[in-house]
DNA sequence: GTGCGGATGAACT
DNA sequence: GTTCATCCGCACT
């Protein structure tokens, strides 16, 4: 079943993001259905984190997603060439989220490959931000969704993911925030195969 | 209107 | 490990 609103707004993203472990992405793009489970993520923590676009209060028509209720998407463009999606949490006016960094492709695996133009399944189809993006489809058209919607979704199929599995380390990309560069704010399911590489 | 740099990925050596 | 593809958003003028 779909998660519902009340999960996305809990005002802790930090723990929304560990939670969002072990659920299931789906994307309905073109009338093509993928998913994938959900294997690596980051939080990003609002006006007072350095390394979230919202840092300062800033609010321009980028980041206005981020500043709505929590339970829609935030997806942007960025090197040019990738998109990125984030899940918006918390209250409306606090600009927290949660990108998605990796799932494990387990819906529409025809799609996915077609996407990529590959012909078998390998580790870089949804292993980072901008990968998964391409592999589901998601473009800025999929930006501030709602994840009740049939465009954009995350169900809960049962799949526990312990604590102790939950690898934690500093985010990605992210060294130009300082102190904030240091947070283990990324979250990663130990053993899975299909988390983005260490660096 | 202009300039600059970025929450990256993939194909190289 | 290195390189490059390639463009929007933001902060100025």
């Amino acid at each position: 079943m779909k998660l519902p609103l009340s999960f996305y707004r809990q005002n802790d993203v930090v723990e929304i993001s560990q939670k969002l472990l072990g659920k299931v992405l789906f994307t309905k793009i073109n009338n093509e259905i993928c998913g994938g489970i959900i294997v690596e993520t980051e939080s990003y923590g609002g006006i007072s984190d350095k390394a979230c676009h919202a840092y300062n209060g800033l609010l321009t028509e980028r980041t206005k997603p981020l500043y709505e209720n929590g339970g829609v998407s935030y997806v942007y463009f960025c090197y040019g060439m990738h998109h990125l999606l984030n899940i918006v949490t918390n209250k409306k006016n606090i600009p927290q989220a949660a990108l998605i960094r990796a799932v494990e492709p387990i819906y529409g695996i025809d799609t996915i490959l077609k996407r990529k133009n590959k012909n078998k399944i390998d580790y870089t189809l949804t292993s980072g931000p901008g990968a998964l993006c391409k592999a589901l489809g998601i473009t800025k058209k999929e930006n501030n969704i709602s994840l009740t919607s049939s465009i954009l979704w995350i169900e809960d199929h049962n799949i526990i993911v312990k604590d102790t599995e939950i690898l934690k380390s500093p985010r990605v990309g992210v060294k130009y925030a300082e102190e904030d560069a240091l947070l283990p704010w990324r979250f990663r399911i130990k053993n899975s195969k299909w988390t983005s590489p260490a660096k």
